[in-house]
DNA sequence: CCGGATCGTAACCGCTTTGTAACCGCCCGG
DNA sequence: CCGGGCGGTTACAAAGCGGTTACGATCCGG
């Protein structure tokens, strides 16, 4: 998923960019109102978050641009004061707006309602490091192999492995979370489904690369 | 179609449910989180229409509660200065929102762009690829090929797999799709109606080019 | 009333997934 | 040096899933 951030400030640029970055998203950065459109039709985003406010002519400009050649979702910035330049931005077909200063969170909520909304949402997926699993079709993706189908407990393991990932997870913790209370206390189960997803998703299943055991605590996964 | 709409304010409400009731939805009402919740059980709509903003719990409990028990589309409507609650609310699992005032164009457009994605659009067609679906005869078109007849049951099949053309569809969300709450759990009810299907529209049967199967998981309309 | 279309239900098959047991090697304390 | 605990591995059984065939009930137009 590609978006393109547009916004002469370069450090609220810089944060908008990273928060998207750390979720996961492909990012594009521009700071004018030339370079963006340029961007816009070289890298071809599935979303626009524009500020409304930049110099070399306002972002108005480059909405109306954009919505001339795309249905793309697009997100406003503004400030408070700019009331007027922003139902102009609405009517033009801007989708949405974020008056500053925000949140990441917000920032990220937002974003990701609005794919929603143009239906391009990603589905549930986890990520960390080169991995990415989607508990949605049961695929594990690592770096930019192909996906790993996984059965429905490897899924369970490896959410909650990817969830806590870089530290280690209890044994139990790693039970009650595929099997509930029925597999308390039961390591066989465990031994067995560790065993089962490493032969799937290990490069050499001996020598674990990412799935890696925590001797007489419980497992770990290596994100690098 | 049937929509539950939850506001407290007793005007909002009559003129959002006129203005569904008008474009030919089925409205139900509510005024506070309790009657919100009943009416959902009793009358399980189709998509809810949720007041953030309301005075016995917030709308956010409603939303969780709904969500506890159900993947139907949920709206919330909003105030700019709720900006907090309405992030928590796209968290929890809101699928669009609507900023207080707005035009009841606005709010059925927004309503219709919501079933739609949920595959429940009353529209009398949907294409994805080289599919094109048409709900009123009941046939479906694969690229310049003649047009295939299917029955009741096909059709709503169809209708939800286009919808959701290219990602997985979760089997128990098909049955509710296609049966209602009967199909809840029944396996063999959609795996008949796949296979029925299958004759119809595939090649060879046998080796599916557009109807798969994802495993342990549910059925993926491909598009190429 | 006949005959086809539609749909639900059951049974069978083959494959995958999951559970269970047994065995192995390793480490470590006594 | 011995024995037990731990984790990995192999092997096999049980359960579940999906595809298929078959059959009966129902509905409906001719």
């Amino acid at each position: 998923m590609k978006i393109l951030v547009v916004d002469d400030d370069r450090d609220l640029l810089e944060l908008v960019a990273f928060a998207l970055a750390q979720a996961g998203f492909g990012v594009v950065k521009a700071m004018d109102t030339h370079s963006a459109l340029a961007m816009f039709d070289a890298e071809l985003p599935n979303l626009v978050i524009l500020d409304i406010n930049l110099p070399s002519g306002s972002g108005l400009k480059v909405c109306r641009a954009i919505r001339g050649r795309s249905s793309v979702p697009v997100m406003m910035l503004t400030v408070r004061s700019e009331e007027e330049d922003l139902v102009k931005a609405l009517e033009i077909g801007a989708d949405d707006y974020l008056t500053k200063p925000f949140s990441p969170r917000t920032l990220l909520a937002r974003v990701r309602a609005l794919l929603r909304r143009a239906g391009l949402e990603a589905g549930d997926s986890l990520a960390a490091g080169r991995l990415r699993l989607d508990l949605e079709s049961h695929s594990l993706t690592i770096g930019e192999g192909s996906a790993i189908r996984l059965t429905r407990l490897e899924t369970r393991l490896m959410q909650l492995l990817l969830a806590q990932a870089g530290k280690v997870v209890n044994a139990e913790r790693l039970l009650a979370h595929v099997w509930g209370q029925r597999g308390s206390g039961d390591r066989q189960l465990l031994k067995q489904l560790v065993h089962r997803l490493r032969q799937k998703i290990e490069p050499d299943p001996a020598v674990p690369r990412y799935l890696h055991t925590e001797s007489g605590v419980g497992y770990r996964l290596t994100i690098d």
